[in-house]
DNA sequence: CTCGTGTTCAACCATGCGGTTGAGTACAGC
DNA sequence: GCTGTACTCAACCGCATGGTTGAACACGAG
């Protein structure tokens, strides 16, 4: 029924595979035709045309036709939706540690009312 | 019994759900117990502790003790697990397609048998 | 000790996925 | 027009996964 799966979510789940990972490794370096991707693989080739499938599915590759070949290219732009978003909850969650840090150097300096003096902000 | 995937693997994969992915965000903003982390979504506190062990065993996050709750911490150090991976493939894969474009200039001029159509918006 | 709260464990079910094999399609060469 | 090559489609299988419910465990408060 929700075959309307998010992309991210198309393009997270392509590349929890390690096959299809190398498969994008391989193809970083130019296009490979289905057989010539499946040469390393101990799998027949129709399994690997299904993984070109599911890459394309998220709009990692995309294929072309030269007579009976389809060579199989990249298409890196989709890394940005992945980058964008973990650098964004990244980012939030270092400026998060990053804040409690210097809260609980705050707070290390309250208990003795004295520290409070002691102004290490700047520290980190 | 091949439960030893890689850690990349495991990664993507606990990333590849909107409802983990979703998770995640919210513990980015701070940690939260196993029933706060559940209240948004419509379905059992079981299912969601359930995803909290997926992205545990992914590296992605923690579970502390407090009392019966167990408060779920974001461990963001992996993203750069990804981060690497992806501009890794995506670096080369640009760096190769520039050198075919600088390629392409030189050719231009020299058509070949085969015109292939370019469904390309270029650079964005 | 008992009770309530927060969470996990266990069994189960439906669906999805990676793999297979076998048949079908598309094209180049003889 | 056959034959071989490159690939996809279709059906099937076993296992992992996300969901459920019900029981169990851990702990603080009375």
């Amino acid at each position: 029924m929700v075959e309307h799966e998010d992309r991210l979510s198309r393009v997270f789940s392509a590349l929890a595979d390690p096959t299809r990972r190398d498969m994008v490794a391989r193809l970083a370096a130019g296009d490979a035709t289905v057989s010539e991707l499946a040469a390393p693989y101990d799998v027949s080739l129709q399994a690997v045309s299904k993984h070109i499938q599911v890459l394309q599915d998220a709009g990692l590759v995309h294929r072309s036709k030269d007579a009976q070949r389809r060579p199989v290219h990249l298409d890196a732009e989709v890394f940005d939706l992945m980058t964008k978003w973990i650098e964004r909850y990244r980012a939030q969650a270092e400026a998060r540690y990053q804040r409690l840090d210097a809260l609980l150097d705050r707070l290390q300096g309250k208990t003795t009312e004295d520290e409070q003096e002691q102004t290490k902000g700047a520290a980190g």
